[in-house]
RNA sequence: GCCCCCAUCGUCUAGAGGACCAGGACACAGGCCUUUCAAGCCUGCGACAGGGGUUCGAAUCCCCUUGGGGGCACCA
């Protein structure tokens, strides 16, 4: 390849950024990456009916999130902007213009109601093809101008070849063909003065340089009017590469519409949900990659820049996704478990703040939290899954069934005695670290003829007020000796209670 | 309905005519470890959708069937 790589990522500020939006960013982003390109943004709003406002800034923001940073579009600038089609209006104008001057494009003045008329009639009818009858493609000079007199504001179709075929090539697809006669004449310009998204694409992408196009596979039939387009502007048109689209995890129907899962709990589908559920974007990345595509047939974890030195267009694979939720958690939890204590601790903290009711500030000031990173980091596969391990080290008594406190096998009298006894030794250890606790209590379990899960069960529950907690040893060093012998001594008046 | 695309374990994938009685990973099951839960380690389960061809030889090429997906807007 000789000239330089230019990809994009054509967003349309319509919603929010969608998991499969970003996979197509991110594949855009490695190939840009792995030859040395530029990965252009180019934001396609002209959609003024279904414009979102924040979307946009979701956008830009979940982009940056997963670190695909673009060399060219919003607040980045670039030698080809401006990268809002908002702001391009006057050239697509002109080349519509052009385009109905040189004869490959034509006014039309069929009214919204006639179309939606003539498409319900086709269907009824049980016709095979169903679409615009080019009604205005052959109106006289005299019939246009009574439409004009009418005062009906015209929109302008593309005049796409009556027989042949159109074929082209696609690196994922291959070579695909379609029949003339089955494209409509599309609308290029709306009568409100827009350009419609074929229009604005093939012009920007041409003006823009891009060489190579990749998008999600919603679009390959959409290619043939795109290549009667670079035809009529007498354009070379950029090689294309059609990427799978995702399915949903029941691999029925495609991810973008939010759907159920089996258990009825929403999944996530926008990048921001990934976000706030936890996902770290490090491990999205290493994920989204490997859907459709493959590192190497025997590693799984990878880097982005291990990621980026192998990355090729013809290793795409063709065929559709189901999105394969347990393993995105699976490597979640890998990278979770990766990441270095003082990271996990900055990542935590707004979670686990935010679950608590704290300022990061406050939550920063007490110790506890970063004390027990190493003994939840293995535990965890969300950064959402943090809170509950910890959070009754936050709460000025736990609250526990009585029942509970009884240990297995043993009564609730027995129970109580081994919890005084505990409570007793721990009372006089000389220090309070995890080490000396283990030491000590696996003693007293011996000498209370207990078995250490009966024992440290009925103190964790006690302590933590759970079944499942961190480590027992940690936690009650990370509560410190006030706390335990309180907490013991609390839950030795809920024994009480049974045993008189 | 019409057009296009896709088809390997439940899922994500490796495989580009012989190296495949099909490899890896997730999930699942069992075991080890173990104070709970995890993590870790070991083992197991498990697929070339079906049918025709082509070929000495097919998961790999062709055709048909079936299944799935996408598209058929003055939306992108």
């Amino acid at each position: 390849m000789t000239d330089t790589v230019r990809v994009r990522m054509a967003p349309s500020p319509t919603g929010y950024l969608h998991v499969g939006g970003a996979r197509t960013a991110l594949f855009n982003w490695l190939f840009a990456r792995r030859h040395g390109g530029k990965f252009i943004l180019r934001i396609e709003d002209t959609d003024r009916t279904r414009y979102v406002p924040d979307a946009l800034d979701d956008i830009l923001a979940g982009l940056r999130w997963l670190g695909l940073d673009w060399d060219e579009g919003p607040e980045v600038g670039g030698d080809y902007g401006p990268y809002f089609q908002s702001q391009r209006l006057e050239m697509y104008r002109h080349y519509a213009r052009q385009l109905v001057d040189e004869g490959h494009a034509y006014p039309c003045y069929c009214s919204p109601q006639r179309l939606a008329r003539l498409r319900q009639e086709q269907r009824q009818g049980g016709e095979s093809d169903i679409g615009y009858d080019r009604h205005c493609r052959h109106l006289s000079a005299r019939e246009r101008a009574a439409y004009e007199a009418q005062g009906i504001v015209p929109v302008v179709r593309l005049k796409v070849p009556l027989e042949g075929e159109v074929c082209f090539h696609d690196i994922v697809y291959g070579d695909i063909c379609k029949d003339n006669a089955s494209i409509r004449d599309p609308v290029l310009l709306k009568s409100d003065g827009w350009p419609t998204y074929h229009l604005a694409n093939v012009i920007d992408d041409h003006h823009m340089a891009i060489t190579h196009i990749m998008r999600g596979d919603e679009w390959l039939s959409s290619v043939p009017i795109h290549v009667h387009l670079y035809a009529a502007f007498g354009w070379e048109p950029p090689v294309y590469a059609h990427l799978p689209i995702i399915l949903d995890p029941t691999g029925k129907g495609k991810m973008s519409k939010r759907k159920k899962m089996a258990g009825g709990v929403e999944y996530p589908v926008f990048v921001r949900e990934f976000r706030a559920a936890g996902y770290l974007p490090e491990a999205m990345f290493n994920f989204l990659a490997g859907i459709g595509w493959s590192y190497d047939p025997e590693v799984e974890i990878f880097t982005r820049q291990q990621a980026i030195s192998r990355f090729a267009l013809e290793d795409l694979n063709s065929s559709p996704a189901a999105f394969p939720f347990d393993k995105l958690e699976w490597m979640n939890g890998v990278y979770i478990r990766e990441l270095p204590e003082e990271e996990l601790y900055e990542r935590l903290l707004p979670f686990v703040a935010a679950d608590l009711g704290l300022s990061e500030g406050e939550l920063r000031s007490r110790p506890e939290l970063r004390l027990f990173i190493p003994l939840i980091r293995e535990r965890i596969k969300l950064l959402s899954e943090a809170t509950p391990f910890i959070d009754f080290a936050f709460t000025d008594q736990v609250h526990v069934k009585p029942e509970l406190l009884v240990g297995k096998n043993m009564t609730a009298a027995e129970s109580l005695a081994a919890l005084r006894a505990a409570r007793a030794a721990l009372a006089e250890m000389p220090t309070f670290d995890a080490e000396a606790l283990e030491k000590r209590l696996r003693l007293l379990a011996t000498e209370l003829g207990l078995k250490t899960g009966q024992l440290f069960g009925i103190l964790r529950l006690a302590t933590t007020g759970k079944e499942v907690a961190p480590p027992l040893f940690g936690t009650l060093a990370i509560l410190g000796r006030e706390r335990v012998l309180a907490r013991c001594q609390a839950a030795e008046r809920l024994l009480e209670t049974l045993t008189t």
